[in-house]
DNA sequence: GCCAACGTTGGC
DNA sequence: GCCAACGTTGGC
């Protein structure tokens, strides 16, 4: 089993709405990046847990733990004429985007703000989210990572 | 709003 | 293949 990271704006979608969600599931979709695609298409499995990661908002940080229970597919929202995320260039028989399904496991009583990964990223290693310039919305933690930020909570 | 970092696009 | 221009991300 691997360990990620998600991110994702509150203002568009939080942990909250994941909580108000049917099953607390949701298709993992918009992802436009290839680094991340590859991610979801290849290496994410089902069974896998993940940290929700709110980002660009007042308070940056890690509030639930997330688990896949559906490996990547294409994303249906890439084919889809007129939503935002339509990928024109994204042909059903070659699908050029991918999603998965994640279930929320529990929101984390005390979210760990970014502020506190960075006190501890010397003790956190490489953590992915800390790098500076760091963009990409899905990033793997190591099993020990996720040991100690699961500490810091 | 600012700015650094990064990805993508397109001319050459 | 190079690289400048541009758009996006995301913290502050």
């Amino acid at each position: 089993m691997k360990h990620w990271l998600i991110k994702s704006e509150p203002a568009t979608f939080g942990i909250e709405d994941l909580a108000a969600a049917p099953h607390r599931r949701t298709g993992w979709y918009g992802v436009r990046n290839y680094q991340a695609r590859n991610m979801l298409r290849d290496e994410m499995d089902k069974g896998d847990l993940a940290f929700f990661y709110h980002s660009s908002c007042a308070a940056p940080g890690i509030y639930g733990i997330v688990k896949v229970v559906k490996a990547g597919y294409p994303d249906p929202t890439a084919f889809e004429r007129g939503h935002d995320d339509y990928d024109p260039a994204s042909d059903p028989a070659v699908p050029r985007w991918f999603a998965v399904d994640v279930e929320l496991v529990r929101p984390l009583a005390q979210p760990i703000a970014l502020a506190t990964l960075k006190a501890h990223a010397r003790a956190l290693g490489d953590l992915a989210v800390l790098r500076k310039g760091n963009r990409l919305s899905i990033t793997p933690v190591t099993a020990e990572q996720w040991r100690r930020v699961l500490a810091l909570a």
